[in-house]
RNA sequence: GGACCGGUAGCUCAGCUGGAUAGAGCAGCUGCCUUCUAAGCAGCAGGUCAUUGGUUCGAAUCCAAUCCGGUUCACCA
């Protein structure tokens, strides 16, 4: 292997290889390197990294203090330069790394602003998130979604792939006629101008309105004795809403006008907050013009016998043999049903962007419509089939329960951006530290600041389970927030300008052998990054980049407590704590990066 | 009823491919700003890891059963 490669391994990768290769040395016995765990030593032992022995005791025919002694002599005398001693405590194998390989690390590292970042591997990746319906703004459970999907594409170039982003728009159907059949009778020719509203949130009140006047309707008619279930049916409006479903499906030229108009004042206020929060598409599908679809699939499903037909004209896959039930993909009537669209959009999308990969940032709700999608287009063969993934993740809910369109309590995604962004403007002036930003520096700012402490908060925790959302929790900036770490950048951001930049940092020959502890955590922790984003995209997972960022914003935290930077006890330490100062504000902003999480100079 | 997901400190969450005395943050209590940003640091207190059984050198982690909570199983999208 070239010595460039070994440079750039992780300590924990040659940990590995270099057990593999003692155990070969010792026994000739080849074991595969992600056989051999290796963990972080626990404080209250003596070294940095630990092998756990139990694993091939056995297999070794030894004792495990026997074996712990005789690979801990082997490991050592073979890897002079990386380690520097051993200890063995039952059957666990404490390695202490040289402080000199640290050292080495850091001096290389600390002006590397790509630091963490892998190089193009050719793979293409195509991420859809964000799947708005058009008739109403959008809620906290969207920007779960929107956040999460941003980050995962983020995350997924870091490690190297190129990344398409898309956008799903649902923009027929039965509840956008609903907004429209409620904008007729009330609106009165009012417009998101006339009333100086945002367009989403003009036509979701209309929604609203909608649902109040059918409540009402089914309430009038149950007093007259008709059953629950027919005045559902017979209500008026829901009835004139049905009808226009109708009327837009035959193309009726009026009713396609209120929509194309209605719409677009939707697409307005999307536009406005997905450009708030940092969403943006490569490209954006509409369901008007996809939902058509995947019919020919059905056809071609049913002339291969992935399908078949039964006798009322209705198609099904019987997917009775992979655990599932039996699916719907064509109506009697001929009309498609919502998977097949799903199927049809997936091959285009194929064919779009021929990405390896398709992620479904979408709701764990629909489980198992994306366990049948991908079953569906496996067993017709298609090329996609095999590349779908569905990105699961959990409901959002308040302290008080589920969020309800229907009982008033959802969180509008708008008011709470900019609820957080007022709070970190009162937070700040409260503050003064930044009496002397203009205007306009100061709106940056405390955009930074609400904006990250929301995004932090909505993916420092596993994508996949349910989540709490507490207004007076979400609103803290202290502890395990985005405006910690970010308050932690801009610290060291302060401390760098403060030791006159540049010159300082480049003392490279030095004489330093020894790290303080502290110094020492500190550098440890940087080296994680790499494989840390390398982790969160094969999990999937932002919150594992949150919680390393928020460790290591802690750790500086205790080493600018413990050590002086600026005025250190001599050039070489003031020099290397500078350094180390740097790589840890790199890490923090590219690990912010990948989160959608900008990080400021002061605050 | 079937399938899937979850139950860890008062609250919100890590830890789950089995490894050393189960970790953070918030809330509570003590200290620390005339030296680099106190949105910080140091410390105290807080746990039958839902319950029971099993697997083994070792279980929060794996298996089984039970209890509790959620999602889903539409000719809705």
């Amino acid at each position: 292997m070239p010595a460039e490669n070994v440079k750039n391994m992780s300590v924990v990768t040659q940990i590995k290889e270099a057990t593999v290769k003692a155990i070969s040395h010792l026994y000739g016995i080849n074991l595969p390197g992600r056989e051999i765990l290796v963990n972080a030593t626990k404080p209250e032992f003596e070294g940095d990294y630990t092998v756990v022995l139990f694993a091939f005791v056995k297999q070794l025919k030894k004792s495990p203090d026997a074996l712990g002694q005789e690979l801990g002599d082997t490991i050592v005398a073979q890897n002079p330069d990386l380690f520097t001693s051993y200890n063995v405590i039952k059957g666990f194998l404490n390695l202490s790394i040289a402080d000199s390989y640290w050292l080495q690390f850091v001096t290389k590292e600390f002006t590397n602003a790509h630091f963490g970042y892998a190089d193009p591997n050719n793979q293409r990746v195509m991420v859809e998130y964000s799947s708005p319906n058009t008739n109403k703004p959008l809620h906290l459970g969207h920007l779960r979604n929107n956040f999460l999907g941003r980050s995962i594409a983020e995350i997924l170039k870091a490690n190297g792939n190129e990344v398409a982003k898309t956008c799903i728009v649902n923009d027929r159907g039965i509840h956008i006629c609903k907004s429209m059949i409620a904008w007729q009778m009330y609106a009165n020719g009012a417009t998101p101008a006339s009333t100086n509203t945002k367009g989403d949130h003009f036509v979701g009140d209309y929604y609203v309105k909608f649902n109040d006047e059918y409540k009402r309707q089914i309430k009038e008619l149950t007093e007259k004795n008709i059953p629950e279930e027919l005045a559902e049916k017979e209500a008026p409006i829901m009835k004139a809403a049905q009808q226009m479903l109708l009327d837009w499906e035959a193309g009726k030229p009026e009713v396609k006008e209120l929509w194309q108009h209605m719409n677009s004042w939707v697409y307005a206020g999307f536009d406005a907050t997905y450009k708030r929060i940092g969403s943006d598409f490569d490209k954006t599908y509409y369901e008007s013009s996809t939902y058509l679809l995947g019919k020919d699939l059905v056809t071609s499903g049913l002339e291969k016998g992935v399908f078949y037909q039964k006798e009322d004209g209705s198609v099904w896959i019987d997917l009775t043999a992979d655990g599932l039930d039996e699916k719907l993909v064509r109506r009697k009537d001929g009309t498609s049903v919502y998977i097949t669209q799903d199927i049809g959009l997936a091959e285009q999308k194929q064919k779009e962007f021929n990405a390896g990969q398709s992620i479904y940032v979408v709701g764990d709700e629909q489980n198992y419509h994306f366990k049948v999608l991908k079953l569906i287009c496996q067993k017709l063969g298609l090329p996609s089939a095999d590349g779908i993934y569905h990105l699961s993740y959990g409901m959002v809910e308040l302290p008080t329960g589920k969020m309800k369109s229907r009982e008033g309590t959802v969180v509008d995604a708008d008011d709470l951006v900019e609820e957080m962004v007022n709070f970190a403007k009162q937070k700040t002036e409260e503050l003064g530290k930044v009496k002397d930003f203009t205007p306009e520096e100061l709106t940056e700012l405390y955009d930074i600041i609400g904006l990250g402490a929301l995004k932090f908060f909505l993916l420092r925790v596993d994508p996949k389970k349910k989540m709490v959302f507490n207004p007076e929790e979400s609103i803290d900036f202290h502890g395990f927030t985005g405006p910690f770490i970010q308050y932690t950048h801009a610290r060291i951001k302060s401390i760098l300008r403060k030791a006159g930049g540049e010159t300082v940092l480049q003392t490279s020959d030095s004489k330093l052998q020894t790290l303080l502890p502290l110094e020492k955590e500190l550098s440890i922790h940087l080296e994680m990054f790499p494989s840390i984003l390398q982790d969160a995209a094969t999990e999937q997972d932002p919150s594992k980049v949150a919680i390393y960022i928020f460790n290591l914003a802690k750790i500086f935290n205790s080493f600018y407590t413990e050590h002086s930077i600026g005025n250190a006890e001599n050039a070489e330490k003031k020099a290397l704590r500078l350094q180390l100062a740097q790589l840890t504000a790199q890490v923090i902003k590219n690990g912010m990066s990948v989160l959608g999480i900008r990080v400021p100079e002061r605050m």
